[in-house]
DNA sequence: GCTAATCTCTGTATCGATACAGACTGGATC
DNA sequence: GATCCAGTCTGTATCGATACAGAGATTAGC
């Protein structure tokens, strides 16, 4: 058994308080006591304050939860998602501060109840898929959160950052109908909860929940819609996931079809990236010359010359541990919204005249 | 104020003990008991038991530690490092573990704090410069570890999942000896503390204190040494940092030497990438025709064509949580060493001949 | 020489839960 | 009818620390 700080007191001949305080607040005791007592401590092995013993007598934890809604394991093959991180871990750097990645299981009551059981001052939800049920027990405990993606229902208190969604796809998909496209498919993750991959009739955008993708389709649909192309005449693609084997399966057979589309706007690089794979697998003297779009910018999207629209993901990552960390005086303050920017490359061209 | 067990209990009218028990062993009480105390719960705001004052009682958290010795920030930004943390994640989330990734700060002494005060049951110490004074800490909390570096100094209950680090770097090697090379450049991360970017002389390999960079090198060294290119004859380079600028800065001038180096061994797919980058730098008609091989085998090596050795990256971090959350019951078991292969591809070619 | 201020250190209450031994009920067993 | 048992629930001790008010001792000020 380890020592307790009880014992490391009774070994000084001091009280607990005194031991605590030569840990804790060095301010409070004379030097010379202070250095007998982290000896004692050394010489019993004693391996200083118990953390959780702590956490619970402060009253917080020193460490932010951040809450993917999804798979953990998903997180680290998403490019985007890494270098969200990366900015997440720089903030909790400089502050002092320890990440705790929650995965959560796949079951909704043992998800539930994976969040109620973190032991976290916050989190930070990247939100992946539905995710109020997830806000919902975070407000139960109490507990500050920020989450990039936009909520109607945001309380005052509750902090945002992200992108504007709808505009920065519309400037993708403006590109892409200025360069004459009309037959275009509209690709994108979960666009229904349990969809299979590939075609999806919509009566209209609005019947997307996810907010992220809802917004990035209504973007799309909207840049379309300007040049008279409405909602029906597009097609739309469900990825049951954000991989690229998900995208290369959601366009399977699309080529093939009588009148294909020539552009494939897709709600994601990785997804982009996925319907690249797909039109570089086939035979050399059989690939349509299809524009294809991503959305994200991930350093991958540049090897592979993918147009897409860049949004800053380390920035995100680290301004949302900061909000959390720093919350500003201003609540105004705790909705950010980042610059995108439409970055064109060689995969999109003049539609080919038919 | 979130109210507590108490105030549950006292609404409904039973002991703290049975509304703990509706939480935590449903099979302790009557259903309909159970369903009143959680309604009670609902209706009056209680979020389930505090975690901290659980694990206090309980004696343990339900969260690991990931220990990068190093930035945490940086851990983003390798390829190698993501997908270990990937092979991590995956585990935990079978396993029902959160994990908590611990950024250290610059001064050991409060690195050495962080590492004291991280509320988790055990680490994953994912090795990256020298971390003895963290194995320290970690034993004198008296907490399990996993390490990814061998050490001479395990006890006999200290696990640890590796490569043969020597052997595997031996083949890559032997490989460039086998084309004939006999100028070579090695190049690795931090081949001594705080050294600058370039070239290095160093009396032997056993000079070096990272074991992990040890061990590379000195395999690089076996297979020269067995076609008669002795230590003293090698080019040693010192990255400092694992990254493609510091690989490019540590080969700044080395091909405009007399007699440069026809082959560059690097201790890391990213700082043989780095010395790619550098020779793209160069005008095309400068190109020195210089091998280029790399360790890890991480996604991004394919795609350059770069000559390498793989070790499984998500199966290492994965083995090191799994052997952390689930001892092995003989401890023979917990020392687990990872298959490795050659690759080879078009970075690597004959000696051209002088 | 007396009050005030400062510096150290102590003692008690508290953070919010869980473990465990035991008390009580009601039915089954012989 | 006594015994045993399983099923429920309670009460107390405990996990390991920190906060805060206050007690002594010392120094300072006038």
């Amino acid at each position: 058994m380890k020592p307790t700080l009880q014992a490391v007191a009774d070994a000084v001949g001091v009280s607990r308080s005194t031991v605590s305080n030569a840990y804790s607040r060095p301010d409070q005791l004379s030097a010379a006591l202070r250095e007998r007592i982290l000896d004692a401590a050394r010489q019993l092995g004693y391996p200083g304050p118990n953390p959780t013993a702590r956490s619970l007598r402060r009253g917080f934890v020193g460490s932010i939860g951040v809450l993917f809604t999804s798979q953990l394991s998903y997180a680290f093959t998403d490019p985007f998602a890494v270098r969200f991180l990366a900015g997440v871990g720089a903030a909790t750097e400089r502050h002092g501060t320890s990440m705790l990645l929650v995965p959560l299981p796949p079951a909704q009551t043992d998800a539930r109840r994976a969040v109620e059981n973190a032991a976290v001052d916050g989190f930070c939800v990247y939100c992946v898929a539905d995710e109020e049920w997830a806000l919902d027990v975070i407000r139960q405990r109490g507990l500050p959160f920020v989450s990039t993606a936009p909520r109607d229902d945001a309380g005052p208190d509750e902090r945002f950052v992200g992108i504007d969604e709808r505009a920065a796809a519309h400037s993708v998909a403006a590109h892409v109908a200025g360069l004459g496209h009309r037959r275009v498919a509209l690709l994108a993750d979960s666009v229904l909860l349990d969809a299979p991959a590939g075609p999806l009739t919509l009566s209209g955008v609005d019947q997307v929940p996810h907010p992220t993708t809802h917004g990035r389709l209504a973007g799309f649909a909207d840049a379309f819609a300007e040049v008279g192309v409405d909602w029906a005449e597009l097609t739309l693609l469900n990825a049951p996931g954000n991989s690229r084997q998900a995208a290369a399966a959601a366009v399977a057979g699309l080529f093939d079809r009588p009148a294909p589309p020539t552009a494939v706007l897709a709600g994601s690089d990785v997804l982009a990236l996925g319907v690249l794979d797909a039109l570089a697998e086939r035979p050399a003297g059989d690939r349509p010359p299809v524009s294809v779009t991503g959305f994200d910018d991930v350093p991958e999207a540049a090897a592979a010359g993918l147009t897409t629209v860049r949004q800053p993901a380390e920035e995100k990552g680290r301004i949302a541990a900061e909000l959390l960390l720093d919350p500003p005086a201003d609540p105004a303050a705790g909705h950010v919204l980042l610059p995108t920017a439409l970055v064109v490359r060689a995969s999109t061209g003049p539609a080919p005249r038919s």
